[in-house]
DNA sequence: CATAATTTTTAGACAAATCTAAAAATATAT
DNA sequence: ATATATTTTTAGATTTGTCTAAAAATTATG
């Protein structure tokens, strides 16, 4: 499998929240930046190793086969994002670039040994959780933090859009998973929310509020 | 710069004891394991970036830039060496072919955090020197382990060879890097050696003591 | 439901990296 | 020095991944 099919596969994953939806080509060619003819392509080459099922113009969906290969992929690029973060001391927004290339490194023991040297974590540096060797995730019951009510509060435990502009936004904020947060208030005007973090008290737009998870057992 | 560029380049660099001499088209052909129809087109783009020198029929040779790139390429490959060993305990027969991956991963904060993670090595698990940043290396006055005479004794240092069965052999035999050894007899016939090292006599093929460094102030 | 807009696929081209087979240059040996 | 052997290059083909432009299928609109 070439770092390439591997790219595709994930692609097709991410956009059918985690295997099972039929994905769209142009949705595959927007996220991969690249155009739909090339992902027609490589749609068909997948098809013949049997990771996706296809029928021209009713887009594309994992087979087992590929959503296995889908989790050990997603499985070495959070793996590497926590060696990153945790070892090598990087932010949480420059991991992302480098784990791209990192997880189409093969090697079975590799992983496996990172693994046991992370103490084997169960999610990455944005919250979102880390398949075991065996294809396994961790599901966390989590919501939008603007889905909270006034006067509700939740962990912060991941992040929707794990892009460095957003990143960067919670550090300047001081907004970092593990945090508490409150709703204080919601404006009906724009969506926008007092919230409570850190003992302080501020505003963040609907679109910051859309983007953070929180859990509220 | 591909992937394939660089391994060209590395394996130039390798042939060409670090980058001086001319090296022949059919021994890079040997050591990429390829044709050499395929190298000669290779060294064709690799002279048109300027990495090489090259008249045809006479070989090729590193530029100033083509050795830059070489000593960025062989310090990745020997840190992640350093990292496998150190970090994730493998042992050093099975790192290289891991090492050949990592060496291509693009970004220039991961190394060096690497570099500084690992408390900045000198030499791979190997005892190859490694590369600093500005790409100089650590000289080192060392000598075959036969080139020793009896009586005369030296640290072993490093390893000629470092294919996985002669690694394996070292480490069956209880020889490491680091070790004290003295040679107590030289056989006149098929020129094996009687060594002493941590308090045992063995006796070893002249093809052993041929691959082994060792440094003798 | 017929037409327009959009999406998806096909056809054909191209760059990168490889190969085989044959030709050209260089090296070796009598 | 001439013939032979070896090395290196060229010519032409193949695979992988990409692209543009045009055709075909699907979806949306009046
Ligand atoms: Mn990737
Ligand atoms: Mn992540
Ligand atoms: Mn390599
Ligand atoms: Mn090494």
């Amino acid at each position: 499998m070439t770092h390439s099919e591997e790219d595709y596969i994930k692609a097709i994953y991410h956009l059918g929240t985690s295997g099972n939806e039929r994905v769209a080509t142009n949705a595959i060619a927007e996220q991969m930046e690249t155009k739909p003819s090339s992902v027609t392509d490589m749609i068909r080459k997948l098809s013949e190793k049997e990771y996706v099922s296809y029928k021209k113009y009713q887009g594309v969906s994992l087979t087992e086969s590929g959503i296995g290969k889908a989790l050990s992929i997603v499985r070495k690029h959070r793996l590497w994002e926590v060696f990153l973060v945790d070892k090598l001391d990087f932010s949480w927004d420059e991991v992302h670039e480098i784990a791209e290339q990192l997880e189409h490194i093969k090697s079975e023991k590799l992983i496996d040994s990172l693994d046991k040297h992370l103490g084997f974590p169960k999610f990455d540096p944005h919250g979102d959780p880390i398949p075991s060797k065996s294809g396994v995730l961790t599901k966390t019951t989590k919501m939008l933090l603007n889905e909270l009510k006034v006067n509700q509060s939740g962990i912060c435990v991941g992040v929707k859009d794990s892009s460095a502009p957003f990143l960067k936004f919670l550090d300047k904020h001081g907004i970092a998973l593990g945090d508490k947060i409150t709703v204080l208030d919601k404006e009906d005007f724009d969506g926008s929310l007092h919230i409570n973090i850190n003992d302080k008290s501020i505003l963040i737009s609907h679109q910051i509020g859309s983007n953070l998870y929180v859990r509220c057992d």
